[in-house]
DNA sequence: ACTACATATCCGCCTTGACGAATATATATT
DNA sequence: AATATATATTCGTCAAGGCGGATATGTAGT
């Protein structure tokens, strides 16, 4: 469990050196998010995202929360001052990027239709976007 | 040749994912700087150093530029406000790596030195650094 | 043209990591 | 206990990319 390795450089850019994590990551933005709503809004197969989540978790990029059968994902901040400067700058960049807005976009639909589609009815929502 | 594309974020982060061009950068950081000083500072073998130069070239990080028979390389500044910033911070966190500075100090030695090692008795010096 | 030197590329080998498909695990519900 | 749902892991395959060693290329000097 405590794996928590200190920020090192490679390990945290090999993590973002791949799109599908990029997207996660731009999609836990500002919050905790359940892994049936990346799969609902990336439109990417369940064994895919979770990969990818498992990848971030091992180089310590984001930790999960169980919440019945529901999983919840963050960032962590790195502690390091360095590494959380990088890391917040590319946190901007994600948020100017065009599909990962669009990836945000789809969140907040997904989350706020009256009309949940029954594939993540009941799952909860992420605190942010939670009317 | 103007195979220039514009920054994209996975390219830059691969062309980051790994420590030998990230020393490579960190070498480049303030200066245009010859291949051999890489090879002697580095301590590791030509064709390793070469091929990571020509990566870095691929990804747009770096440009090359041939005086004689030696060849400079330089980082070319992003042109993305966004990706210039994530760049900056980069290279801010590598000046306080270890090892970095380390080679950096290398790098200062050998260049300045009265007895500059026979390896690269007359290669060209950073101008940064030449007496 | 020949030689020497600086650098780049090729080769074969090996590891990492991406993928889809199948399967395992964990939790909740009945 | 049996079932359903959410998520994780395993398997086999494949491409990217790392490595050292050998070799090719490019330039300068004789």
């Amino acid at each position: 469990m405590g794996k928590q390795k200190t920020y090192d450089i490679e390990i945290l850019f090999r993590a973002l050196a791949d799109r599908t994590r990029l997207r996660l990551l731009s999609l836990m933005g500002s919050d905790e998010v359940c892994v049936c709503y990346f799969v609902e809004v990336m439109r990417l197969n369940q064994p895919k995202i979770s990969r990818h989540l498992a990848y971030l978790r091992r180089a310590g990029v984001v930790a999960a929360r169980r919440e019945g059968k529901w999983m919840h994902y963050r960032i962590i901040e790195p502690e390091d001052a360095r590494a959380k400067r990088v890391f917040a700058e590319v946190r901007t960049w994600l948020a100017e990027d065009r599909e990962m807005q669009r990836d945000r976009e789809r969140l907040m639909k997904v989350c706020c239709t009256p009309q949940v589609p029954i594939s993540i009815q009941g799952a909860p929502r992420p605190r942010s976007l939670a009317a």
